[in-house]
RNA sequence: GGGGGCAUAGCUCAGCUGGUUAGAGCGCCUGCCUUACAAGCAGGAUGUCCGCGGUUCGAAUCCGUGUGCCCCCACCA
């Protein structure tokens, strides 16, 4: 006998087997060409980011899929690793420090400023990776990379170089997106479009040679008027034609500025006249280009007034100032109206601030390019989404890209490896620190202040971690890794940047396969967000459920793509069928002597529910690796589930039982043998979701002959159908056993019968096998129907006397009920019975009947629902038959 | 303004390439403390598969359309 604790204590297992995997080292994938890889990339949070379930969740699915591929014998590596998060972090730690000692960063100093970074992202980082330990996440720890380590800085710095060099990267003085909370550039990727209520201002702009005379601009932002350059509308509107060419005195300010026409302008919007600011609207700017007019920024970095306003506005905010700007045109008469508007404002995604279009001098990356090559991959198939709907997104974005502001006037991150020269125009850049301007010697120079985005390194993380720009082994052998598993909100950010410089410098993708995982909200529907803190975090449940019953519920409801709607209480079920996994095999290692060696499976000898069990099994076996091939991870675990519930429990352990407290000692040996064979596959299927629990019990689990064990579950190998006992005829027979089985126990429970009480039933079949059957094991029906006879006949006999009466496939189950059947009921059940069938076998005629159906179904189809009126017929008869016998 | 997705049992959702008597978990009802598990066992109820058209021998499944939600993209001041 093998004793098991009486319950399943998840912490004192979880950290025992996660040592002895540590110790063991198996997950870790050194380079080993005897083997095929297997590799997948983790996408790398944030070191600021605590994670909440909708990380727990995704990460998990690309556990299991790894643990699962390693079982399989390939050499099995995820790399984990953390993001610097420029913005994100830098504003974390500005924060903190101005909080705790009323510092700014600029009264720390770069250097000091710097020394904090770090040490937040050492305390940060380290919570987060200890999660992923929690989780039980099968990473190759030694791999952990972080983007700011020195050897994938040195990538940062090859690639900016490369592209450099080829002309793919240039500075260029454009409007860009600025955050004037964060005072610095960011993409347009990192913006927030936000509908929001504001107006549309009416104001009159004179006539500078003929003050009288006004043309009414609409702007929803009055203050950048100060910064006006031009008016203009449409070339055919007609109520301009004849200002065109003239010149508007601006108010306020006194300059003059032209009337133009530019195709741009709309007519029927607003007043068909528009203001033009170039260095402070995105359009402005591109007809200020097209008409050579003067660009005008008013603004300071924060966003407030510059000094080149009248002194009323200097120094005010940018919001203070379109008030003020309204007051003064009001004072002038020459403000008309205004009205409510709609309209999209971005804003910064970090800083939530209103971004300000503001000229600046920034580096780019040429994409369009680039960019060709990464939409041919994803339209040949290289390149394969699941779900298939998101490849429209990533073509959508890399076919209408733009090109990429890289600068970011922040001090977290690469420093961007270029140098000015004090004594010429050109810039120096390298591999290595220059020392003098490479055009014309000086030692001048000076490296950019600036700092690369954040995402800048992040596309590289399918090449910087195995060590490019060399050609490592590592390289050659990991790359193009296999499935890339992360969320939609990060395929233009992260997934196609990938993609394109993974084809850039490797000519192949990075990967073959993204598999874009569910968003996971909260019970009304809402996004885990932490802002709203409404995330479940993993370690909080893991505390009351432990990790594998967090891992199993959060998998089994992650279909691909789509959303989840998540709740804490959803952990119970995961509990609970750990619970039951535990006490399963509780109970059968009671009945295992640990010293007799267990037998090799003749099939021969088997019995019926063995047979079964055993073709469940493999059967099983087989669904679970084709959905896990194919990236059904839900189906795949729901499969697991009702293997070990449904088959395993309520049947395998059920039918069981007798034996097992039996006193025949070859057929105990055998069951014993059959119950563990069957437990340790399940073990094995299982170990990729809950790798803890059935560690613990795998290692309990005598040996059997037929299954070759490794020195942990989690390196032993993962069931193959193929090689497993297969008794596809023994699924048809119980399908028919359990048919009598639980008909037998519905009637007598819906006939109110206490379970106590054990009944005479017989039955009667036409069907040789099924006679067989039913007498071969008879003594299990009786026992699990909770009868004390059972007398099985041929031929549809009909029951001499008051009875239950079960019609099942080809069979009828009778239950004698003289004196406690309430006949009003009975008839009723079966009358409904015989209603339900009677419909099921007019559709079966009518389609038969159909002449097209006989002549375009294929011949397997007719074939099937032929046997299946059969069959239907007859069991309408025969509940018509009982019906008419009760009511007579 | 474009693009995409979703609408299936009271709730959360499965249902892969069209052919099932449409499923699971939770919840609900009935009966059981049957010595693995009451975090359990047995049984049960509940669905015009969002509406309307169409394709097809056959549609929850494919197409169109309407409605209702959700997401992404977007420079109409």
């Amino acid at each position: 006998m093998i004793e098991l604790d009486p319950v399943y204590d998840p912490k004192k297992y979880e950290s025992k087997w996660w040592n002895a995997w540590m110790k063991g080292g198996y997950f870790h994938a050194p380079v080993d060409k005897s083997k095929k890889p297997f590799t997948i990339l983790m996408p790398p949070p944030n070191v600021t980011s605590q994670l909440h379930m909708g990380h727990g969740t995704l990460y998990t699915v690309q556990d299991i899929l790894v643990r699962w591929r390693r079982m399989q014998g390939f050499n099995a590596l995820w790399l984990p690793g953390t993001d610097h998060a420029g913005i994100a972090t830098q504003m974390m730690v500005e924060k903190a420090i101005l909080a705790e000692e009323g510092k700014t960063r600029q009264q720390l100093g770069r250097a000091e400023f710097d020394k904090r970074l770090w040490a937040w992202k050492e305390k940060y980082g380290g919570m987060i990776t200890d999660q992923f330990r929690r989780m039980g996440f099968s990473c190759d720890w030694d791999r952990e990379a972080f983007t700011m380590d020195p050897g994938l800085s040195k990538a940062v710095r090859a690639i900016f170089v490369d592209l450099f060099r080829a002309g793919l990267i240039y500075r260029g003085e454009r409007l860009v997106n600025w955050d004037p909370a964060l005072k610095t550039a960011i993409s347009d990727d990192e913006l927030e479009m936000k509908e929001i209520t504001g107006a549309l201002y009416h104001i009159k702009y004179p006539l500078a040679d003929d003050p009288e005379t006004t043309i009414t601009v609409a702007t929803t932002r009055p203050e950048t008027m100060l910064g006006d350059t031009a008016v203009a509308v449409h070339p055919e509107d007609e109520r301009y034609l004849h200002l065109i060419g003239k010149k508007i005195k601006l108010p306020l300010v006194g300059r003059e500025i032209p009337i133009i026409a530019d195709d741009y302008v709309k007519s029927e919007f607003g007043t068909g006249a528009v203001k033009i600011t170039p260095a402070h609207d995105p359009n402005d700017f591109e007809i200020g280009k097209r008409h050579k007019l003067p660009f005008i920024n008013v603004m300071n970095p924060d966003a407030t007034m510059a000094d080149n306003v009248p002194e009323r506005f200097r120094g005010m905010d940018r919001f203070v100032a379109r008030k003020e700007v309204i007051k003064a045109l009001k004072e002038l008469d020459l403000y008309e109206k205004d009205e409510p508007t709609r309209h999209a404002v971005p804003h910064s995604e970090r800083s939530k601030a209103v971004v300000e279009p503001r000229l600046s001098l920034q580096w780019f990356v040429k994409m369009q390019e680039l960019a060709g090559p990464a939409i041919e991959v994803a339209q040949t198939g290289k390149l394969k989404f699941y779900p298939d709907a998101w490849k429209k997104t990533y073509l959508h974005w890399l076919e209408n890209i733009q090109d990429w502001c890289i600068s970011r006037q922040l001090w977290w991150g690469h420093r961007i490896p270029i140098w000015y020269c004090a004594d010429c125009e050109g810039v120096t850049t390298g591999l290595e620190d220059p020392s003098t301007c490479e055009h014309c010697g000086s030692t001048k120079i000076k490296q950019d202040d600036d700092v690369l985005d954040t995402w800048f390194s992040s596309w590289l993380w399918p090449i910087s971690p195995f060590g490019w720009p060399e050609e490592t082994e590592d390289l050659k052998y990991f790359y193009p890794t296999d499935v890339l598993v992360t969320a939609s909100e990060i395929i233009f950010l992260w997934v196609a940047r990938m993609v394109v410089v993974g084809l850039k410098t490797r000519g192949e993708v990075p990967f073959k396969d993204v598999y874009i995982g569910a968003t996971v909200c909260d019970k009304q529907g809402r996004k885990f967000s932490k802002t709203l803190g409404n995330g479940i975090d993993p370690l909080e449940v893991i505390e009351k459920h432990g990790t594998d019953a967090v891992r199993f519920t959060g998998t089994a409801q992650a279909p691909l793509g789509g959303r989840i709607r998540m709740e804490v209480t959803d952990f119970e079920s995961g509990a609970r069928f750990v619970n039951k996994i535990w006490n399963a095999s509780r109970f059968l290692l009671k009945y295992v002597d640990p010293k007799k060696p267990l037998r090799k499976l003749d099939a021969e000898k088997l019995t019926l529910p063995e047979k079964w069990l055993l073709e469940d099994l493999a059967s099983k076996t087989e669904q679970i690796n084709r959905c896990l091939e194919q990236y059904r991870v839900n189906e795949a675990v729901e499969l697991m589930y009702h293997l070990i519930w449904g088959s395993f429990c309520d049947w395998g352990l059920e039918v069981a039982k007798e034996t097992l407290n039996g006193t025949d000692e070859a057929a105990r040996e055998q069951t014993t043998s059959v119950l563990v064979y069957v437990l340790e596959g399940i073990m094995r299927l299982a170990s990729p979701v809950m790798p803890f629990v059935t560690e613990e019990i795998w290692n309990h689990l005598p040996v059997h002959p037929q299954w070759a064990r490794g020195p942990s579950l989690v390196v032993t190998k993962y069931p193959d159908a193929a090689q497993l006992m297969r008794f596809p005829e023994a699924a048809a027979d119980w399908a028919s056993f359990q048919d009598l089985v639980t008909g037998i126990r519905s009637i007598r429970s819906q006939a109110g019968i206490p379970p106590k009480d054990a009944l005479d039933a017989f039955v009667h079949t036409s069907t040789g096998s099924l006679k067989t059957l039913f007498e071969t094991e008879g003594g299990l029906v009786r026992r699990l129907a909770g009868l004390k006879s059972l007398v099985v006949r041929t031929g549809d006999g009909g029951s001499k006397g008051p009875a239950l009466v079960y019609v099942g496939k080809g069979f009828e189950a009778y239950v004698p009920a003289e004196g406690i059947m309430d006949v009003a009921k009975e008839v009723k059940r079966l009358s409904a019975d015989v209603s339900r069938v009677e419909k099921i076998v007019a559709g079966l005629q009518a389609k038969l009947g159909n002449e097209s159906f006989v002549a375009r179904a294929p011949e397997d189809v007719i074939v099937t629902t032929r046997a299946q009126l059969d069959n239907m017929a007859t069991q309408l008869s025969s509940l018509k038959k009982n019906l008419a016998s009760l009511q007579g």
